[in-house]
DNA sequence: GTAGGGTTAG
């Protein structure tokens, strides 16, 4: 029955004579709570009471319980307090709702006391008051408090069922506390709970994503020797597994694995192939496998939508992801703001910015609200196409909007403005960034050192490198080479090499980068055996010559300034 | 007629 015409039932009860029991309403308000409209079995409630229709103990539970199901277990203390005065002894279902309330809002002590009260009220608390309790300790990252609770519970003499086990499991393998769920999958062989399939590909998703893709599969092994059979999540998360590890082949073997033993794919399996296959650039198999979907009947989503249509993007095919877009929309599958996020970076990356502005007023229209990534994406965008008012101005409107900036938006605001022009400005941000408490990464050190050498300010760039260690940041080896090319480009080789020098003492691996830009340097001062004892330890660590070195190179070669020995030796 | 948990994909 739909929600409209349990609604419907309510009025005609209220008017009929005799007035149905207040059992016939509970079970009324029961069935919309299944629904999960806590708000209207709220009303209902309250019309109720505004009638005459008294409640019993049944009515005050449900209410109870809606009231914590939407988060307002305030009122539902109140109803608590009142359904009492009025002599209702609340039973451990009472209870246990508000409990959950209390886990699920930000009370967690107070539930933890509530266990505690209810005992010494003399009620005995069930499995259902212990998992409930287990799941919101996990919820507020109490984990061992709550692995302790299932030992805590068997003491009392209550026994851990599938749902305790289920919370347990689950909270330990999102955390990646991988040993402690198999602990748990043998405590539950030996106190004879049949381990279903649910809690064993839990686990083997756990292990998936926080260890190697060979342990899940183990497991997985293990799991069918006992005669429990995989079934299609079970393989999606396998499969997901090997795509992001960039195992085709040992993907592309589970799913002819899965069809064959008549387990069928869902969307969620094409989904994580198609997502992989895009990321990884190959944009061919992903709509292979869009088309192989549909001829199985299988509904393409929004995730398959959006993964296609960020795959267009990344190629610059934006006509083809645009025609995908209107292709859900005449689907009935309506874009959300990711796809719109993934559409509009697609048109900034191409320097259509504008367009992407349009993709954005279009969205706001449809009632969707841009998140960080949106803002971030559309201030990145104006600030490619130099257009730093514009972007400053998204900014603002993202601040306005309530919109909470990353370190991500500062990082594209101070790189926008030093690749602009503005070092000053990106400056006094930066300085703002520091006083605000703002966790600062590498990458905006990195960007405001090469601002500052860009600026020909190399002596700041190099004070605040000096000050990466007092900040607790690692320099990585963008920020050496940022600053060794800094150095070299205003020709102070003698601290290019200090650095160089220290780099190899306790810094990063140099990479070609490092190499190349040392070269160049050297042979700019005409160092030409300096250059070529460079090129020989480049050499060493399987680097090459980039296109810049090759073509100085070649120049110097035509100019007579080297031999030809010199370009052989580069490659 | 009232209470609890768990798996996959952007």
């Amino acid at each position: 029955m739909e929600l409209d015409d349990v609604v419907d039932m309510f009025s005609v009860m209220v008017k009929s004579r005799p007035r149905p029991s207040i059992i016939d309403f509970n079970k009324l308000l029961s069935s919309i709570a299944k629904m999960k409209k806590h708000a209207v079995v709220i009303s209902l409630g309250e019309q109720m009471q505004k009638l005459g229709i008294r409640h019993d103990l049944y009515t005050y539970s449900i209410l109870i319980n809606c009231f914590c199901r939407s988060s307002q277990v305030s009122f539902a203390l109140a109803l608590l307090g009142k359904m009492m005065k009025l002599g209702y002894e609340p039973d451990i279902v009472t209870l246990s709702s508000l409990l959950n309330g209390f886990c699920h809002g930000k009370r967690i002590s107070e539930a933890v006391a509530l266990v505690d009260q209810m005992v010494e009220m003399g009620y005995q608390p069930n499995t259902v008051t212990f998992t409930t309790l287990i799941h919101g300790l996990f919820l507020h990252n109490k984990a061992s408090e709550a692995v302790a609770l299932v030992d805590r519970m068997v003491v009392k003499g209550c026994q851990p069922d599938l749902f305790t086990y289920g919370a347990v499991v689950n909270g330990l393998c999102k955390r990646g506390d991988i040993d402690l769920a198999l602990n748990l999958l043998k405590k539950m062989e030996a106190s004879k709970i049949e381990i279903n399939i649910v809690i064993y590909s839990t686990v083997i998703d756990g292990i998936c994503k926080h260890r190697h893709a060979n342990d899940a599969v183990n497991l997985f092994k293990e799991m069918e020797n006992k005669g429990i059979r995989a079934d299609v999540v079970t393989y999606n998360s396998l499969i997901s597994c090997f795509c992001n590890y960039g195992r085709w082949s040992d993907a592309s073997r589970l799913l002819s694995d899965m069809i064959e033993r008549k387990i069928n794919p869902n969307v969620v399996t094409f989904n994580a192939l198609i997502d992989a296959f895009v990321k990884d650039g190959k944009l061919v198999e992903a709509e292979t496998l869009y088309v192989d979907m549909i001829q199985r009947s299988i509904d393409p989503n929004i995730f398959t939508y959006s993964s296609l249509i960020n795959g267009f993007c990344m190629h610059d095919r934006l006509d083809e992801a645009k025609q995908m877009f209107k292709l859900m929309v005449s689907k009935g599958c309506f874009p959300n703001v990711v796809t719109y996020s993934t559409l509009i970076k697609g048109f900034c990356k191409s320097k259509r910015v504008e367009e992407g502005m349009g993709l954005f007023r279009e969205m706001s229209q449809k009632g969707l609200v841009g998140n960080t990534i949106t803002y971030n994406t559309l201030i990145q965008g104006f600030f490619q196409a130099r257009d730093c008012d514009r972007a400053q101005k998204v900014y603002n409107d993202m601040l306005s909007d309530g919109v909470p900036p990353s370190i991500m938006t500062y990082n594209i605001l101070l790189d926008g403005l030093c690749n602009n022009g503005r070092i000053e400005k990106a400056l006094v941000i930066f300085e703002y960034m520091q006083k605000s408490g703002i966790e600062l990464n590498i990458v905006t050190y990195n960007i405001m050192i090469e601002g500052m050498c860009k600026a020909g300010k190399v002596e700041d760039g190099w004070d605040l490198f000096c000050s990466l260690s007092l900040n607790g940041v690692q320099p990585d080896v963008i920020t050496y080479n940022t600053l060794i090319s800094g150095l070299c480009n205003k020709r102070i080789s003698q601290e290019a090499d200090a650095l160089f020098r220290k780099m190899k003492e306790d810094g990063p691996l140099p990479d070609s980068g490092t190499y190349n830009t040392l070269i160049r340097a050297c042979l700019r001062d005409g160092d030409k055996a300096g250059s070529a004892e460079l090129i020989k330890e480049m050499r060493s660590c399987r680097f090459a010559g980039d296109a810049s070195t090759i073509i100085m190179v070649t120049n110097m070669l035509h100019e007579g300034r080297l031999d030809k020995s010199f370009l052989d030796m580069l490659s």
